[in-house]
DNA sequence: GACCAATATCGAAGCGCTTACATCATTTGC
DNA sequence: GCAAATGATGTAAGCGCTTCGATATTGGTC
């Protein structure tokens, strides 16, 4: 076990002042006499004294840190996301604790009522998209605990949300390669158990209708389970010559890594043969043997707003907590694969 | 800002005991009447409450937390041993703070002083190679600040560490290859500024010269900029035709993947003009276009052991700390590749 | 030189828990 | 039946900090 660090009492009585004194230096807010705060800072420095956490988080109640919740953290877009909140949480002033709910409800339950101990101050949650714990949301809400939602709404959940517009990203897709004159555009969705995946399938349907394109059953694919995460995608079904789409279109750059392989597996070319626009813009994207076209998730600002959304909440002189959201425009990334 | 949850006094109040007696129950450790337990027990259940983690932390000294820090969270490999630390520290009670050093050691320095504070009982480190903060380190050691190292040992740090046998691996990528006929093998060394990659070509360059097997300089590669990370390997130069290898080994599979895409855009076939072998088995390795063949890392064991390691100095009454190495032995998994 | 406003510092209460010790009520053994 | 042991619960002292009201000090002012 750890040995003991100095105390402010200790620091106060070495300085020759009273804890009182060496809180306020401590913090910075109050006014010291000069000499008195350097005298108390070179006794603090020299001793490398630093005030404990739980004391300090007991007397104003505030941990100075956040959880961010997400389905799986060895998911790419995930662990990069975290990383970036958490250099956005640190530069604010926050740590960051994990929390990984595995895709499953019940873990997802049991990190949203730990919330309650008082571990962290708020929270940024990317919500697993199923109805199972609205009402464990809605008590946060409720209580007033700062949340901020990452790229999923809840509905009947008042909280914040930042999320990529999903909708208007599909749309630059359809655009680009119908421009590009591909009238037969493919679909091939990531798990369809995330919002994210429906709101770019309800963009995707609705861009092609807007431009007249047709879209076909039999260009259109749903995966389900997690295989997907790795790019088994299901693609393999429109690959027939007679009525082969000219372009597709997949949800995520996972699975649209995944149609690529399959596509070149099948002897065909990418983008000669078929061209493949993905969605997320992954740091391996632009690596892939064929570096891949897609619509880039601005992630460095989805995360600075989320924790900006969060730190406002934090703020106990803020004015009343309104519902924010803050849809991030996406932009197309044109590589080579369409 | 939320909305204050119960406290024990009033749980203690409304079950209509002492709060000595509330604590008991809630912590279970005490004999407590069976009926009391269950009264207070529906009480706390009722109104939902949870200990405060800041008085709780200030009254036992411990945070029930860990810090895990990397370099790089996106990184492929760390985000999994993340998730995978961080799944195992839960099951033992633990929540994960998360640190990312983005490879400064200025960072890296940080959040080494920062476990001063008390945030944490302990932590488990993926240290940069550098010796910069070997003195922050060795004072850590000297105040028995629990602590665990990940893939790389610090020279004149007495603390326990795990890591995959390295040496052990590389000498199955060549023995495998070497069984297999190829007599020029290649090495492409990710990032040689870490400890790992450098352990790697060592355990190449042995397990060559075991086998007898040759060493051009030519067939030698090594990376020192963040951008091996993505795969950009140098491995063109070892492509010419005349004395082109039969083989690459290559110290990472992210690095592994931009060999085989060179190869490829080289108008070369894999395996079939040069087989290549990589380390580490990421989650996407399975997947590429060549699936690749490689030396796993045994992820979950040695996030496994990690955590057990530090559990072990978190125990107040265990035996006197005695500094572990544990080496885990990597493994050969065969796919397309090689 | 007395008085007042600032300014600097002290002192103590309190944050919500755990835990050692005290207390009280039962049993148990003889 | 009574002392002693045993078990259940209450009590209060911290844990290390922040913060608010009280106190001490200083320097102008007239």
């Amino acid at each position: 076990m750890a040995q003991k660090p100095p105390t402010i009492y200790q620091i106060a009585e070495l300085a020759g002042v009273s804890i009182g004194t060496v809180s306020r230096v401590m913090n910075g807010k109050d006014r010291v006499a000069p000499a008195t705060r350097a005298r108390v800072l070179a006794v603090a420095e020299k001793y490398d004294f630093r005030p404990n956490a739980a004391a300090r988080g007991l007397a104003t109640n505030r941990t100075h840190a956040l959880m961010m919740l997400v389905s799986d953290l060895a998911n790419v877009y995930f662990a990069e996301m975290a990383k970036r909140i958490s250099r956005h949480a640190r530069d604010a002033g926050l740590r960051t604790v994990l929390a990984d709910s595995d895709e499953t409800p019940e873990r997802e339950a049991e990190y949203l009522r730990a919330l309650a101990d008082g571990h962290v101050d708020g929270a940024v949650i990317a919500p697993l998209t199923t109805d199972a714990n609205i009402p464990l949301y809605q008590a946060l809400i409720r209580r007033r605990f700062p949340l901020v939602l990452m790229d999923t709404e809840l509905e009947g959940v008042d909280a914040s949300c930042v999320r990529t517009d999903n909708e208007r990203g599909a749309a630059l897709a359809v655009d680009y390669l119908a421009e590009k004159g591909h009238a037969r555009i493919g679909f091939v969705c990531g798990n369809i158990a995330f919002q994210t995946n429906r709101l770019r399938f309800q963009g995707f349907r609705e861009a092609l209708q807007r431009r007249g394109l047709p879209l076909a059953n039999e260009h259109l694919v749903f995966n389900q389970d997690f295989l997907e995460a790795e790019g088994f995608c299901g693609v393999d079904s429109m690959l027939a010559p007679p009525n082969r789409p000219t372009a597709i279109f997949a949800s995520t750059d996972l699975t649209a890594m995944g149609c690529v392989r399959t596509i070149r597996r099948a002897g065909l070319r990418v983008p000669d043969d078929i061209a493949v626009v993905g969605f997320d813009d992954l740091r391996i994207s632009a690596h892939m043997e064929v570096p891949l076209t897609t619509i880039g998730q601005p992630k460095d600002e989805i995360a600075a707003t989320a924790v900006e959304l969060l730190a406002e909440q934090l703020d106990p002189d803020a004015s009343p907590r309104g519902r924010k959201l803050v849809r991030i425009t996406p932009v197309l990334v044109r590589r080579a694969s369409a």
